[in-house]
RNA sequence: GGGCGGUUAGCUCAGCUGGUAGAGCAUCUCGUUUACACCGAGGAGGCCGCAGGUUCAAGUCCUGCACCGCCCACCA
């Protein structure tokens, strides 16, 4: 018999890949609603992609995340459940707007604030869509199954209408609040941002122990001499002798020609072996003496302002920068002998994520939401708390996980979990940054900032209004005429990640998707977006609907290179997965990153691994045309009333290894399932039992019942081959499905084969 | 200061609930067999970080230690 036509040669996925994508797409089979091979009597199985941000393009970290929920999306798909894999991007607010920003300076120098706000939000839209192309392309490229008719953005309509209806209900309940606080300040930015946006890195720096004045009797310790002249107290501890005299006090100091007033105060928490024992309490530019300034009821004094500079509180230094401050006052201190002692420590620096710029720590009115007041749950779908119980958010978010309703894979990661949200303070959710979702709250302006000159009769007036509704940033107060001018921050973008399950689904309104797909199944994604991501979207389903997010959580390692150096631009070591496509195929990519791997660890993509899989791709590809090569012209695959003892050995071999591979996708083991089906499908299915069929399927004298037993065998192990590498390595498997002689309509539905032995799928 | 991960063949890494060590690449020998040279047959190469313990049996479980890496935490 010939080599079959569209066999012949090598196996090139650039012939094929973009065939088999757009006959998946004619098909629609990716869209639940049109999913030909659903059994009715299975449950849906549904996750949405973890929104890439629009700031770019994806890289291989993303292919990784990619192909795990593609494995999962196709598996589900194939074993007849109604399948939805929901895609869509983030506007990444802080990420976005920097990069827009960045860019508007090199080419024209200018700030956005020489644009305006209108003007520039118009250039990082048009940048997002631009963006948001290529990711498109990107994912199409990867063979990502996903609906495209559902995809989302977080900053469209119906998601601008999620994120109004969460903010309202919360602060409804009291769970959001303006407040007072001492928040993470980018000078850069100009913005604040949260705790989890702050980098700490260790620096090298001195550490001054002195006295404000001559004659002041207690000496402090400090890195930051600059933010001494907003102290307001001295801190010691209750049972330390040495400043009991003076605990209850308030002294007075001349610090460098500002004067100081200092109350003494003892707290339990000041550690009496450390430096002199006494600390320098500073509300104003520090969380923990913030802290302590409100256990004791302390002033607050501000020194450095958002600029960066000493305000005019500081005296001689108001103006300087922060650097310049610490300079001057260490020279003063030194001629005036007020050093006592000067040491060399290394010392956390927080900087901020996005920009690299050294964060400080400022009062400032902002949003928060609470996530440790009380707050009664009315009717919970949530394992462990029952309907009205009262409720912390994060009581809620730990029970969620250690009553076993969410469950994490690997399940190391859910110690770090619950040991973040042990230490987790009030949510810091307004930005100072014009991308994103702005504040749904809108001022009074005569309530609020009352004009001069005018005498409304404001009684009837809310300050402020809090709205679900869609407004204008400015309207009329309906009794006094004055206007409503909506906030100008806008939300942490996280806010509205954290809806992401539900607002992809039609959420607020009780939609047909919504009931149908959720909660949502998997979550599959890296593990350092863990506290960012996964916990607030714990948080904001756990509150707003009373149930999980997901059932499931799978997080993957990050994707390093070929020598296990973290990819990053500057190094020039990072990999556009579309390059990799380009040259060596998308399923090749694929297996290399889901190869040699195991859940939450870190893994290498080199080269030479790409290459083992686009061998494997070729293997799988000869030897379907050597099976074709040897069917008659109008095969059809009907069992044989003989099949000899050899080739039912070969059956029962594949029964089980159908069993196993099987078995290590629903347990997340996907490297076990993909080594298992390469060792099978080459070493024993080609090696072996092709090799052995061989004077049985061609040749003289052949004994006619054992070839045709022969042949069932081969196509039999073939197809079923075929379809249980499906998900790994989509675009191959199912090219060669077209071309097999006995196949009906698309490998993507056809039934996985063990799928009726499964009980819960 | 807490927590987590890693330490297995020259390199990069698998090894699920404990039962006499595996893959790819590299290396050596042989083979132009009509699916595939992006191939086949065969070989060499490992006190599974160190030290104890549990067990009939440990790379796999327990304890301690060492080194590498990561995360969290502003000892002012």
């Amino acid at each position: 018999m010939d080599i079959p036509k569209n066999l012949d040669g090598q196996y090139d996925p650039a012939d094929h890949e973009a065939r088999m994508q757009q006959a998946w797409q004619d098909a629609d089979c990716f869209n639940p609603d049109n999913q030909p091979n659903v059994d009715s009597d299975k449950e849906p199985f549904s996750m949405v992609l973890p929104p890439p941000n629009v700031t770019g393009t994806l890289h291989v970290g993303h292919a990784m995340m990619v192909t795990v929920q593609d494995i999962l999306a196709r598996y589900h798909r194939m074993c007849g459940q109604e399948t939805l894999w929901l895609p869509g991007t983030d506007h990444a607010a802080i990420a976005t707007q920097s990069k827009v920003e960045r860019q508007l300076k090199e080419e024209t120098g200018q700030s956005r604030f020489d644009l305006g706000r209108e003007e520039f939000l118009k250039k990082v839209e048009g940048f997002a869509v631009e963006s948001h192309a290529t990711i498109t392309a990107q994912l199409e490229k990867m063979g990502a199954s996903v609906d495209w008719s559902r995809e989302a953005f977080t900053l469209d309509e119906a998601r601008e209408k999620a994120v109004r209806t969460a903010f309202r209900r919360m602060y409804e309940a009291g769970l959001i609040y303006r407040g007072d606080r001492v928040i993470n300040w980018d000078p850069v930015g100009g913005t604040t941002v949260s705790d989890d946006e702050v980098d700490h890195v260790e620096e090298t720096g001195s550490f001054w122990t002195f006295r404000y004045d001559a004659d002041f009797p207690i000496a402090v310790s400090t890195t930051r001499p600059e933010t001494k002249l907003g102290d307001t107290a001295i801190a010691v501890h209750p049972d330390d002798e040495r400043y009991a005299e003076y605990v209850g006090q308030t002294l007075e100091a001349n610090f460098l020609g500002v004067d100081l007033e200092i109350q003494v105060v003892a707290d339990d928490e000041i550690d009496p072996d450390f430096g002199t024992g006494a600390v320098g309490v500073t509300p104003a530019h520090s969380m923990t003496d913030w802290d302590i300034a409100k256990r004791h009821d302390l002033p607050l004094k501000q020194v450095i302002g958002e600029d960066g500079r000493m305000t005019a509180a500081a005296g001689d230094f108001a103006g300087m920068t922060v650097n310049e401050a610490r300079k001057a006052i260490v020279e003063k201190l030194d001629e005036a002998e007020l050093i006592e002692e000067t040491e060399e420590v290394t010392k956390n620096v927080g900087r901020a994520e996005r920009t690299d710029a050294i964060i400080e720590h400022l009062p400032k009115k902002q949003w928060f939401v609470n996530v440790s007041k009380k707050f009664k749950v009315e009717s919970s779908k949530i394992d462990g708390i029952e309907a009205g119980e009262e409720i912390t958010l994060k009581e809620l978010m730990q029970t969620a996980v250690a009553s076993g309703q969410i469950n994490i894979t690997p399940d190391r990661f859910e110690k770090n979990y619950n040991h973040w949200i042990d230490n987790l303070r009030d949510w810091c959710i307004s930005r100072q940054i014009w991308y994103g979702h702005r504040i749904p709250v809108w001022y009074h302006e005569s309530k609020c900032v009352p004009i001069e000159g005018r005498e409304e009769d404001v009684s009837k007036c809310e300050p402020f209004i809090v709205s679900d509704k869609s407004h204008d940033a400015e309207f009329p107060c309906p009794h006094c005429g004055a206007k409503y001018i909506q906030d100008s921050d806008t939300l942490d973008t996280w806010f509205s990640s954290g809806l992401w399950t539900f607002s992809t689904l039609g959420w607020p309104e009780e939609t047909k998707d919504f009931k149908r797909f959720h909660p949502t199944n998997m979550l599959v994604t890296a593990y350092d977006i863990i506290f960012f991501w996964v916990a607030r979207m714990i948080l904001m389903t756990g509150f707003l609907l009373e149930d999980v997010p997901f059932t499931d959580v799978y997080f993957h390692g990050l994707v390093r290179d070929g020598e296990g150096v973290k990819m990053s631009k500057s190094l020039g070591n990072t990999m556009d997965p579309v390059d990799v496509i380009n040259e060596h195929g998308a399923d090749a990519l694929r297996m290399a990153l889901i190869d040699g791997t195991t859940p939450g660890q870190d893994s290498n993509i080199s080269d030479e691994k790409i290459k083992k899989f686009s061998k494997f791709a070729n293997k799988i590809w000869n030897a379907t045309k050597f099976v074709m090569m040897n069917l008659p012209d109008s095969y059809t695959h009907e069992k044989p009333a003989e099949i000899t003892g050899e080739h039912q050995a070969y059956l029962d071999q594949l029964a089980a290894k159908v069993d196993e591979v099987t078995a290590n996708i629903d347990k997340f083991q996907f490297n076990l399932a993909a080594e298992k089906m390469y060792e099978y499908f080459w070493h024993v299915f080609a090696d072996e039992i092709i090799e052995a069929t061989k004077g049985q399927v061609y040749g003289e004298d052949l004994d006619e019942k054992e070839k045709a037993s022969a042949l069932f065998t081969l196509y039999e192990i073939l197809t079923t081959s075929l379809t249980l590498l499906h998900p790994f390595m989509p675009h191959l498997t199912e090219t060669l499905w077209q071309e097999l002689p006995d196949t009906d309509g698309l490998l993507t539905i056809t039934t996985w084969p063990n799928a009726d032995k499964k009980t819960n799928a």
